[in-house]
DNA sequence: CTAACAATGTGATAACTATCACAGAATCGT
DNA sequence: ACGATTCTGTGATAGTTATCACATTGTTAG
């Protein structure tokens, strides 16, 4: 993989995931070469985009043919890291932990679950997965540091999240995705993003009002 | 409420919901006042930024002083077009589903959840909430059609979710908002938003993976 | 009443991102 | 073997978004 030294568009990452969607459905669809028009039609972005976006980081395509879609979806993979194994755990196992524990997307994607927790007493001990117990959010700190798990995912209610962050900090976790409805803090060097589900409602009933007009 | 006739920025909409979250926190605190300043620190946004969001529906705040927290809050809500009340409804009642339905946050952003479909019988007539059981997703298009439901939320796996779009745009929807993990393609009249929960998880792989470097 | 002050609203500017158009490289048919 | 064809990779360009700096306007104190 090269790398150029350039910034990345914060875009091209993001369209990068939605690529390796595409990229299975296509191989799915018994597709083993594709062309960035036939990927861009597949999942909605120009070809001149693809190419762009796959340009920042090197050539994976082969001129007057295409790209190799088995091939393509590696190396998309190995661009975002996830090759590697992420020692990951969710907290909060309300419906939305849940969802997300169910999807069969972080294996796939490298993510592996180490842990859950949850504050609330009957859901303790209870198993979400081959060998993973909920347990309570008393222990957060101690299991991040044993297990030196890396990616904390916070599924908790609003006024619980900081609280939660805060504890996997302690513990030493690497990065954050908080799903709670409040943008919690932490320090430079933890990888944070927030991430508000709702606000695409909002979104929404913005774009629809407009159109009214 | 002025609405100026130039494009407004797609972050700034996203942006917009978040001030509201912010805005409420700032009430709760006892702030019935507060400054460009004080909310950008609140919602980690640059000061500048929200004063330029703002200006593009109008002026909202009292130079020397600040904007009233609570009118603020209002106006923005006024902007989304949240103070219409959008009859909703959500098909795919698994956990991801429940997670939404769960969430006070519909209510209080006008979103009227009005039916709910699903298409395995164990769950068909199970009440998720106060008059509103869940249904068939074979009378997706009737109902729709009947209840004059203007926005959907499609949480189904990936291979239903193509289906049930052309079902509820059968039903003459207005606006779809797709958290299942394939970009589902509908007639230009229809507003989409395609969600992918687990692309923030690649990003953060991705940036934890260039921390590295 | 007036001067000092505080915080908004906004034109100008800088930074970033997407689009375009075409040169370059590999394949295929004759 | 070579010209026609196809599709990539990318420099140049246009378009979009964020930042900056300050003029403007309302408030408050003396």
């Amino acid at each position: 993989m090269k790398t150029k030294e350039s910034k990345i568009p914060e875009a091209t990452i993001k369209r990068l995931s939605t690529y390796i969607n595409c990229l299975e459905r296509l191989q799915a669809e018994n597709n083993p070469v594709t062309s960035s028009e036939m990927l861009g039609e597949s999942c909605q972005v120009s070809p001149a985009q693809i190419r762009k976006d796959l340009s920042y980081f090197g050539e994976f395509g082969v001129r007057g043919v295409g790209y190799d879609t088995k091939k393509l979806e590696g190396e998309i993979k190995e661009i975002l890291g996830l090759n590697h194994n992420w020692p990951t755990t969710v907290v909060g196992v309300g419906k939305l932990g849940q969802a997300l524990l169910n999807f069969a997307f972080f294996s796939k994607h490298g993510f592996r679950i180490i842990a859950a927790f949850d504050s609330d007493e009957n859901k303790i001990g209870n198993e979400i997965a081959h060998g993973v117990t909920i347990l309570p959010t008393t222990e957060i700190e101690k299991t991040v540091k044993n297990e030196k798990i890396s990616i904390g995912i916070i599924t908790t209610p609003a006024d619980s999240a900081q609280e939660v962050a805060d504890k996997l900090v302690a513990g030493g976790i690497k990065g954050l995705l908080n799903f709670a409805p409040i943008k919690v803090k932490v320090p430079e060097i933890i990888t944070l993003r927030n991430v508000s589900i709702t606000s695409e409602l909002d979104n929404l009933a913005y774009l629809l009002t407009q159109k009214k007009r």
